[in-house]
DNA sequence: GTTTGCGATGTTAGCGCTAACATAATGTTA
DNA sequence: TAACATTATGTTAGCGCTAACATCGCAAAC
């Protein structure tokens, strides 16, 4: 006789036969108790207990063509940026029914992509997704996906599905004039692992700075090494030699910032007044500096947030409010640019 | 007639339709291709391209009895330490056929053993949790469990099944010598969020302390609050305005004393001369700080990675050379503990 | 030319659960 | 008391895939 064996695991039917019921009542006990008796609960949980039954969730997720799972891809783990959206959504929907899945491109498009199939494969109940770079193939994707999907840290007017974030380039543009209102003269900006997000800061702050008229290609430094406090201190050394009249930069991160700082007091130089320095993003660390850091500030915990809500709203079939949510930012300004006299 | 709908994508059954095979040759194509010929898996692809067909892999892990899954379970999504290991594991399983389920227990007991229940539903083909401190349930769960279980970022005798990490005790016992070496005489320890690994670094330092004569029990300052920069230089603040006596501490971890740092700073104290500051775990940060920060280096994706080797080895049906593995740590001596001269 | 072996493909049943319908038991109303 | 809801439970088929066995064609071996 043809016999396959199951992982020897007890199933439905063990708990319905222990519990001398049938096995679609042990399933609606278990997943919606209050549609059967008190007696027959009773009996069941027991069963559960002795057997310490543990429902398959695939094979749930087959028969119900519900997964209850939400795709999550961001490109790093370690960016303190991601990791603080990843708790908002982990925090709303870590406790419910539905289940995260947590997928790290490591800001590789083709890696993105082959997670996006992945992820579809499981039949998501809805998409998270960092950025708008998405490859024309991972887009199209997406937008065949029979499942919500929200794009995550960045605002544009073409949204495959949804999307929560702020405008890099506006906050790009605020952290320039800032430091040319501050009376900087030749202001820089240092820049690591240029994503597109980056780039689009860079953007801004060019606009700001050429309509201040400061703007000097020469003082743009980037790399494609990863970000990192200690790589901003050694590069903020070797732009200050190369550049000795540098008097301000913006940094594309605050790990990039707060190592420019340390980089500058190894150097002797002071900040404010011999260099200004701008963050992005206001990682908690910043205001607690000596001298506390300048950054622009954004609520990456509220965009997590944002983007659970808009996906429960799709799914209990309602329309979410809008679509294309900008949160914004805030520019905090801290002693790292307040220069006491102007130069 | 009874009909059930399924989510409407297409199936294996669609694939092998279009491409004029059976089912079971689709599936074969797209697990190995080699077992197929050229002819048919052309065909095949060709099928699986038009119909954008993605396998579903519920079906898939409910026919084979194979999820793919490895769970993965850390007290904190953005906390830099669990974040490198994540990022090892991510590395290792993200490529190939596995499937990294991660969950978060916020450094609640009770989550993490809803969190141990949820993952078994998914049958998991290994198990990677973080510490020794799991309720009896959590561990007895695990231990029922049928797949390698990875503890990790700690070591003990009594592993649930293998265990890699390091003496938390001992590398709170160094850090502790260190600093009485280094000729510091009140010694205190400022440690934020106590979860139960920063207890044995606390043990581990009253002992260097007890053994050097320097414990003083009015020295320990703790709270519950989660760690953070600004919070280590608030409590640095207190702690020298209570004991201005007070010449060296030990924080649990490196956030708090990059914060004691700009918290000394604030206050005028100068480090190491005045007041020496060591952390745990030597985050990059640590070496870029001016002055440069001691700490207790402990190699967190190397834990992560060597995890994925235990459960790789043992899924390959060896046995691994051991179940116990200390990784150990490193004391790195910086500026924050080297005083010019001896008080 | 028959036998054997082997690789490529197919048939069938079943993984563990739940949707959809069926039925039994109970209360409700005219 | 018959007709009708209403609620609690059961029966059956099927979600989409793959394990296990069956078959077929063809080349090598005798």
């Amino acid at each position: 006789m043809r016999k396959r064996k199951g992982a020897g695991r007890p199933t439905i039917a063990d708990v319905a036969n222990k519990a001398g019921v049938s096995t679609i009542t042990v399933s609606r006990a278990l997943r919606d108790p209050s549609m059967v008796s008190d007696h027959l609960r009773r009996k069941i949980n027991n069963a559960v207990r002795k057997l310490n039954y543990v429902p398959h969730s695939h094979a749930s997720a087959l028969a119900s063509t519900r997964s209850n799972i939400i795709g999550v891809i961001v490109p790093s783990l370690t960016n303190n940026v991601f990791a603080e959206s990843l708790r908002a959504i982990y925090d709303a929907f870590g406790q419910g029914a539905f289940q995260v899945q947590l997928g790290n491109s490591r800001y590789v498009p083709a890696e993105e992509e082959r997670l996006v199939r992945t992820f579809l494969g499981q039949r998501p109940s809805a998409m998270i997704v960092a950025g708008t770079d998405q490859t024309d193939v991972t887009r199209q994707l997406l937008e065949n996906a029979e499942c919500p999907v929200v794009q995550i840290m960045d605002v544009g007017d073409d949204p495959i599905d949804m999307i929560v974030g702020f405008s890099h380039f506006e906050g790009g543009k605020a952290a320039g004039l800032h430091l040319v209102q501050q009376g900087y003269k030749r202001i820089g900006f240092l820049g690591a692992r240029m994503d597109p997000r980056s780039y689009r800061r860079l953007e801004g702050f060019k606009e700001a700075l050429q309509f201040g008229g400061r703007y000097d290609p020469d003082l743009i430094m980037t790399t494609t090494l990863s970000s990192s406090v200690s790589l901003g201190a050694e590069l903020i050394g070797q732009f200050c030699a190369r550049r000795p009249d540098l008097d301000a930069v913006f940094c594309n991160n605050d790990d990039m910032a707060l190592g420019a700082l340390f980089g500058c007091q190894k150097a002797g130089l002071s900040v404010p007044d011999d260099i200004g320095i701008i963050g992005f993003n206001d990682l908690e660390m910043m205001a607690a500096a000596h001298p506390s850091l300048t950054s622009i500030r954004t609520d990456r915990y509220a965009i997590g947030r944002h983007a659970v809500e808009m996906i429960q709203s799709v799914l209990s079939g309602e329309t979410p409010d809008k679509k294309i949510v900008d949160l914004g930012f805030e520019l905090q300004v801290r002693q790292s640019t307040s220069r006491s006299a102007k130069a």
